[in-house]
DNA sequence: ATGCATTCAATGCACAAGCAAATAATTCGT
DNA sequence: ACGAATTATTTGCTTGTGCATTGAATGCAT
């Protein structure tokens, strides 16, 4: 692969996250008061079977820094759809875990995110 | 295409975004004290014979709001990148030009570029 | 020519992100 | 067992981004 085509794969890469972030970004806030970056967070918690996941492994699923995330943790559990407990093995850890009003706003956007998905990256990943 | 598909692809997208705008970020910021996004400016107007661009135009081609271009802009203006000419048929347009200390700057970080892009998007796209 | 709606860019403002430093808890070496 | 190094998270600070608004120029209709 010659430096032509890496440089139209970035390029093409970067305009596909763009549209389909951005076509998230407007759905989910309108619809249901989430951004993408919180809407992730509670879809990785709602398809986990325990439902607790440490800050760290958080961040890294969703591409965030440490700090990004503590705040968007924080973010989240103001608005009670996620909670902070204290993680007994390790009380430098921190389990965060999905509230029953955080299923229920995660089930009520899961088909706007679809939709969205569906209609952005129809043609481009077959 | 189902939807477990879909989100499996944009969730590889992310993380191949994230990926390589970390490292270019990374790389192009202490190699060559440019971010992406300014990067991505001079290398549309080095690329162009004309070498002007409106300012929407460029918001539209590295993905930016018009007013993070309005302010990219007057940041690569203030290092002397880039430099805002008044446009006589339309005046309330402005043409971006790319200096030559900017041209140099591009040409200098040009290598730092195509190398990121070739370790980071190596395999995924062939 | 004047008024009105539209378009281009710049600016005020609010907010989310990253980096670095602070805080808190654990582990390791001796 | 005590202090040093390490790990996990939070917080202070600065910066970049988007949205809404403003200022200015243009096009169009009257």
């Amino acid at each position: 692969m010659n430096d032509v085509d890496v440089v139209s794969s970035w390029r093409d890469l970067m305009a596909c996250h763009a549209t389909t972030w951005c076509a998230l970004e407007r759905e989910l806030g309108e619809k249901h008061g989430l951004g993408v970056s919180d809407f992730e967070v509670l879809d990785r918690m709602a398809e986990s079977d325990h439902g607790k996941y440490r800050v760290q492994e958080l961040a890294d699923a969703v591409h965030l820094s440490q700090s990004a995330l503590s705040r968007l943790i924080s973010r989240l559990e103001r608005s009670g759809l996620v909670c902070r407990n204290m993680c007994a093995e390790d009380r430098r850890g921190v389990f965060v875990q999905i509230t029953e009003a955080g299923v229920e706003r995660h089930r009520e956007a899961l088909p706007t995110h679809r939709a969205v998905l569906n209609a952005s990256l129809a043609g481009s990943h077959r």
